[in-house]
DNA sequence: GGACAGATCGCCT
DNA sequence: GGCGATCTGTCCC
């Protein structure tokens, strides 16, 4: 599978492919079904903005198909695969759970709420995804994609260009113009992403 | 269904 | 010292 593209592409190529991991022997599969794009140091939203490069964000700038992984608000963690330019990368934002379900489950806790419909909510958030596949900056920071024992991705469903939806990149601040464009790339009939938004197009048209 | 507050700490300035 | 690419529970409609 050939991850060497610019970030946009490379956001929308991912819809569909299979993030695996394995867990200490446990396989826990799920579908990618949205993303966003951060496009590099000239975007404002992107953790390179302005140049800037440090210990955090070092896997931004290595190879297309590096995981970067970092925490948040203190408690929680972000996935991200690097991109060909250097300092871009895509959030992944939702999986639909495919294999390794009970596992996800109990990694989330309350296995009750998760049953049926309620699976939806398992991995619907980049956080919540990190938390049902276990994926953590200490094991998976600079893992590569493509050699990797632990995590790497398998080619899922086709997605053509139609069943894309786009919209602004959720819960930034502070980020200006950058905050408006449509970075955020989402399987437009599925269950599993995070949320709707009313500024929401069809991949290509307008913006 | 939406709005809001609070948790909590690694990282950078 | 202050912030943040989030999540959860609570409150209200």
């Amino acid at each position: 599978m050939d991850l060497n593209l610019a970030c946009v592409e490379l956001a929308k190529n991912l819809l569909g492919k299979v993030i695996c991991r394995n867990i200490s022997g446990h396989v826990v599969k799920g579908m990618i079904v949205e993303t966003e794009a951060y496009v590099g140091p000239q975007d404002r939203a992107c953790h390179t903005y302005g140049g800037r490069r440090t210990p955090r964000n070092e896997a931004m700038y290595m190879k297309a198909g590096t995981c970067y992984v970092y925490i948040i608000y203190g408690i929680y963690q972000c996935f991200n695969i690097s991109s060909a330019e250097d300092g871009a990368g895509v959030l992944v934002r939702a999986v639909e759970p495919l294999e390794g379900i009970e596992v996800m489950v109990k990694h989330r806790g309350r296995p009750e709420k998760y049953r049926g419909k309620g699976l939806r909510d398992v991995a619907n958030g980049p956080s919540k995804l990190c938390i049902a596949m276990g994926i953590t900056k200490h094991e998976i920071n600079k893992e590569d994609l493509v050699t990797s024992g632990k995590i790497w991705l398998e080619v899922g469903k086709r997605i053509e260009e139609g069943e894309i939806a786009t919209s602004r990149r959720i819960g930034l601040r502070n980020a200006g113009v950058w905050g408006e464009q449509h970075l955020r790339f989402y399987i437009r009939k599925n269950e599993f992403v995070s949320c709707r938004r009313r500024d929401h197009k069809a991949c290509g048209k307008g913006e």
